[in-house]
RNA sequence: GGGCGGAUAGCUCAGCGGUAGAGCAUCGCCCUUACAAGGCGAGGGUCGCAGGUUCGAAACCUGCUCCGCCCACCA
């Protein structure tokens, strides 16, 4: 992992002012600020061309992504952040695996966006719409705001660390895109694929454009009226009807009907079918026509007004039937001349007013409420009007299959996985796409019309008409949708139509990292068209990030004003902190809700780094460390465990990595570095490296700088701003020649972590948890050393390492050690005792702390402990499970409850003890104790309640033999009742509460332990549960998706048990 | 009208067939010589509801209720 420096004379950057006053060799400052870091080391990295990716260097295996390109004059919001991290991690993380690894960075025109916004800009300085400008005038203005604004992106993403290729940056409209753009519009064309037809398309009446369909948004609910109205009928036959009743929820629009419609099923219309109506406000009449597609005979009357010119299925119909397409709508939303009466009002005024002019006639027959979806405009939220126009097409289903079939055959593969059903299901009901928009800024589509109007496309100009021949061309004055030009963007960004290195390398892409937001305008599209024309998929996985929510979970916009500017976030709390948040939160299949509280806490973890980091200059002073292998020389048993506990962080992150599992990975460093090597290692560490022996602080020195430097290199995708500055301190201040970047650093590779190194530390972790336990339950200050300690079922070797490395993590003294299956070698009586599963220590407290308290802790251990075997007797005593369940979850409880039988014995016998010592002293209990009773000898059992007067009187002695029966006894306690117990407010009260259940005054013994066990139920298992997990390091750590080892390990010290000695034993 | 996702501790979320977890917040004790953006300890959960499958369900199946999103040409 190691790479050499090539070169000693690194341009390091000079790092702001060291603050060296702290004993130690220490030079950093005691807290990380990143703004002292984050700028210093992208310009750096930038410069020295760590970004660049080599197309011909085939030595290494290719790896690309290309950005999603950002619109050129937009701000970059959180949602950009959250692709920018994930991609710059999976790029990080790639190229310090060994890959030629591209990330290609660019911007998009964003036609309709960005023209609105020059437009506004327009109106409010200049007072001048577009079209005073012309065309030509325009298009400048939009290209100097693009050239004011468009670097902006590029250093919002600079402030985030992104290690973008900038040499490769492109823009869709520039000219080598813009050339890509024109062949792919002449070959479709060529090849049938693009067309020019008249076609009902949806019409934005404010942006006067055509749109796709994607780009129509569906507002439900939208409250609306269904008014019906009558057509007479022309020449109604005596004494049959003498109308049609019809329904709309858009009046205006039967000033273009040209037919009414009925089912040819219905026997009530069916003798009107090829009569005709009259049409009220115009001098036409209307063929009623059956049509058993459009009708639903069963919905209203059943009779539907036809107006092919305005509405897509009546479109359909007409053209079935041969109807008249009559346009009563202008594009600028208004009534048009045809429209007779209401000419000239805007289509919502027309509507009023063709309602009253029906009134007036007396064919209004009433109205409903009536919800409908409206069709609005993505951009400006104005309801579209679907108009009949003459747009360019391309023809998508011969697109389509192919791009069906790559995926079928896994050719690219949807992260998450279910994305892949919405992706299919949209693509195999396509429908041809319009692309062309009656807009300025983007590709003008490349066709020429002749004076005859034959239409010429062309790469380039034409000098003469194809048809015919004739001069004086003019271009088609349309633009092409912005998402055509995104559609190339992963091969035209690479050259292509130019054969080039670097698509012949660097394409397919690996990875297309996007938003589910945009499968169908890009991904969708991308695929089509990159299958096409590269013939191959652009990118073998799509992974899909989450949506990125407010801390209310709602969607962030500029129309809600709740957008996050990540550079805001970024300068309060650096990248990095942003970074780790965005990715930690990153789990398949759920939106993000960011919160600043958790941004807080992860710059907190950058802290944490930045001083253990510092931790560790201060002690290596004087050092060099070299090529050693930390593992050799690590000899101890904390070092060896904590190397192993790295090796299996290793492993989980670069798994998670793999399975594009960011939160996995990036909880799974967190854990690491926090919880292992900070509380546990660092502090173990101390004796060593404070000591004066060399060996073992040679060997500490090592163990420490090793584990540093892979945390480091493991993080660095994550965080790769303090990473860097703190390897590189790192490396300075011990001589090594790891590497002139951090960014060019191997990434720690995954080795077998050192099962038995986990396991024999697994009891020396349990009982500091345990003693730590027993401090602060008994609220012994750290001041206060614990002396004449009593530990049983350590090795000899486990129980040096309490002795040496622990002792100043919970200040011992004297610590012996005993066989656990035999006696205390030293009988202490009044003192505090954990029972764990495998060892045992005892704590002299006489005279240190009221014994009262002690009985109490232990009464409360015992009542968990009680529940838990409960649980486990009652599923052990039931026949099928023996019989059903697999053997190795069967023996697993059996040893279990094994496991804690044998704690119980042996709290039994320490709560015995403490009788003793209690009778014998005459103890006076006072302080926290509740239960004054532990001083008698005869009222031991204060079943922790105390106050509540619960029933006492278990004879200590007996308990022993009773034990394991007892236990089975119990499950008679119903945990529910005892849950029911509880009145007191206080939740924690509630649990603890023995009172409610009746005491069976029979027998003292199961009462004390039905007391117990009411008690205990549920809280028992938590608080055990919670401790292990951080504390334990072999269990909790590898957690999620660990390997089988894992479990392998947990059997013999760790697992449950280990955490709190104590309490769950 | 279809389809998808979510519902687990006060908050934000992991877990997805074998004894309920994290971070933050809360409470208590500590300025223990890397870090108070800290350390140690503790409390806190009928895993949305109802059925079912199973020896065993937070996890699998069915139904339901709420949220959120996507798709859809019922006038």
């Amino acid at each position: 992992m190691s790479n050499e420096a090539p070169t000693e004379n690194r341009t390091e950057p000079q790092r702001k002012g060291t603050a060296g006053t702290d004993g130690g060799g220490g030079a950093l400052p005691p807290a990380y600020d990143h703004r002292d870091v984050e700028a210093r080391w992208y310009r750096t990295w930038k410069e020295r061309g760590y970004f660049h990716a080599d197309e011909r260097d085939h030595a290494r295996p290719p790896f690309s992504i290309v950005l999603p390109p950002p619109n050129v004059t937009g701000s970059l919001h959180l949602g950009h952040a959250l692709t920018a991290t994930l991609q710059d991690v999976l790029t990080r993380w790639k190229r310090m695996s060994g890959f030629e690894a591209l990330w290609l960075p660019g911007t998009d025109h964003a036609g309709i966006a960005t023209q609105m916004i020059v437009e506004k800009e327009l109106l409010k300085t200049e007072k001048k719409s577009r079209h005073d400008l012309g065309r030509a005038e325009f298009l400048k203005r939009v290209w100097s705001w693009k050239e004011k604004y468009g670097s902006r992106i590029g250093e919002q993403h600079e402030a985030l660390g992104a290690s973008l290729d900038w040499e490769r940056e492109r823009f869709t409209m520039d000219e080598g895109l813009s050339r890509a753009v024109r062949e792919v519009f002449v070959r479709l064309h060529e090849e049938g694929l693009v067309y020019r037809a008249e076609r009902l398309i949806n019409w934005c009446p404010r942006c006067h454009t055509a749109l796709s369909d994607l780009e129509v948004t569906y507002e439900e609910g939208h409250r609306g009226e269904l008014w019906s109205f009558a057509y007479p009928l022309a020449g109604a036959i005596d004494g049959g009807p003498r109308e049609i009743v019809v329904a709309t929820t858009r009046p205006e629009t039967m000033l273009g009907d040209t037919a009414v419609a009925v089912h040819p099923d219905d026997e009530r219309y069916r003798a009107l079918v090829g009569k005709k109506v009259v049409h009220p406000l115009a001098d036409r009449e209307l063929p009623v026509i059956a049509d058993a597609i459009l009708v639903d005979p069963k919905f209203g009357t059943g009779a539907v007004k036809v107006t092919p010119a305005h509405d897509f299925n009546d479109f359909e119909v007409g053209k079935r039937h041969g109807l008249e397409m009559l346009t009563v709508i202008d594009p600028d939303g208004k009534m048009n001349a045809s429209a007779g009466p209401v000419a000239g009002l805007d289509r919502f005024e027309a509507r009023k007013k063709v309602k009253e002019l029906l009134a007036a006639k007396g064919l209004d027959r009433g109205s409903q409420p009536h919800l409908l979806p409206l069709g609005k405009c993505q951009r400006c939220e104005t309801v579209l009007e679907p108009l009949l126009s003459r747009q360019w097409f391309v023809r998508i289903e011969p697109l389509a299959r192919p791009a069906v079939e790559a995926v079928e055959q896994g050719k690219t593969r949807f992260i998450p996985e279910q994305w892949t059903n919405t992706y299919m299901a949209w693509m195999r009901n396509i429908h041809d796409w319009c692309i062309s928009r009656q807009l300025w800024w983007g590709h003008q589509i490349p066709a020429w019309y002749c004076p005859d109007g034959h239409v010429t496309v062309a790469r380039t100009a034409p000098p003469t008409c194809g048809t015919c021949g004739k001069g004086d061309l003019r271009q088609d004055e349309d633009v092409l949708d912005t998402w055509f030009s995104s559609a190339l963007w992963p091969f035209s960004t690479m050259g292509w139509p130019e054969d080039t290195e670097t698509l012949r390398t660097f394409y397919p892409t690996s990875v297309m990292e996007t938003g589910h937001d945009i499968i169908f305008f890009w991904v969708a599209r991308m695929m089509m068209m990159g299958i096409h024309f590269m013939g191959e998929v652009p990118f073998r996985v799509v992974y899909l990030h989450p949506m990125v929510r407010d801390e209310k979970g709602q969607k962030m916009s500029k129309t809600k004003g709740n957008v996050i500017d990540p550079l805001v976030i970024t300068e309060q709390y650096g990248a990095d902190a942003l970074r780790f948040t965005l990715a930690a939160l990153t789990a398949q299949g759920r939106d993000i809700k960011l919160a600043k509280e958790r941004i807080e806490g992860y710059r907190a973890f950058a802290n944490k780094l930045w001083n253990a980091t510092r931790f560790a200059l201060m002690n290596l002073v004087d050092v060099t460390y070299g090529q050693e292998d930390p593992g050799a020389l690590a000899r101890s048993p904390a070092d060896r465990w904590i190397l192993a506990r790295l090796q299996r962080a290793v492993r989980s992150t670069v798994e998670a990595l793999e399975g594009y599992r960011f939160n996995d990975a990036a909880s799974t460093v967190y854990q690491f570095v926090w919880h292992e090597l900070c509380d546990w290692y660092i502090e173990l560490s101390k004796e060593a490296l404070y000591g004066d022996e060399p060996a073992s602080k040679r060997e500490a020195q090592a163990v420490l700088t090793h584990c540093l430097e892979t945390s480091l290199r493991l993080l660095h995708p994550f965080m790769p701003f303090i990473t860097e500055e703190l390897w590189q301190t790192l490396q300075a201040q011990v001589g090594a020649r790891w590497g002139e970047s951090i960014m060019l650093a191997g990434y720690p590779k995954p080795g077998t972590p050192d099962e038995v190194a986990e396991r024999s530390f697994g009891p020396v972790i349990g009982i500091v948890d345990a003693l730590r336990n027993i401090r602060g339950e008994m609220n012994i200050p750290f001041k206060v050393v614990l002396r004449d300690v009593q530990v049983g079922g350590l090795s000899e070797e486990a129980l040096a390492t309490l002795r040496s490395e622990t002792a100043r993590v919970v200040r011992l003294a004297n610590v012996e050690g005993f066989t656990l299956s035999g006696t205390p070698t030293r009988k202490v009586p009044g003192s505090a005792v954990a029972v764990g599963s495998g060892f045992e220590v005892r704590v002299p407290l006489t005279g240190v702390v009221d014994m009262a308290a002690e009985n109490a802790r232990i009464e409360k251990e015992l009542a968990r402990l009680d529940g838990d075997l409960a649980g486990l007797s009652k599923k052990l005593s039931n026949p099928s499970f023996v019989e059903r369940a697999p053997k190795e979850v069967v023996e697993k409880d059996r040893a279990r409850a094994e496991e804690l039988r044998e704690k119980r014995v042996r709290l039994l016998a320490h709560r015995d003890m403490l009788v003793e010592a209690a009778s014998a002293d005459g103890v006076a209990s006072s302080s926290s104790a509740p239960s004054p009773p532990t001083a008698t000898p005869t009222a031991t059992e204060p079943p922790t309640s105390s106050a509540k007067g619960g029933q006492r009187g278990t004879s200590p002695r007996a308990t022993d033999p009773a034990t394991n029966v007892k236990v089975q006894a119990k499950p008679a306690a119903k945990r529910k009742q005892s849950r029911g117990a509880g009145r007191d407010p206080a939740k924690k009260k509630q649990s603890r509460s023995a009172g409610a259940r009746p005491p069976p005054r029979g027998r003292q013994k199961i009462t004390a332990q039905a007391a117990n066990k009411a008690t205990k139920t549920k809280p028992a298992k938590k608080a055990v549960a919670r401790k292990s997990l951080t504390r334990i390091p072999p269990k909790r750590t590898s957690s999620r998706k660990s390997s089988p080892r894992k479990t392998a390990l947990k059997k013999p010290a760790a697992k449950k048990r280990a955490p709190k000695g104590r309490s769950k034993g």
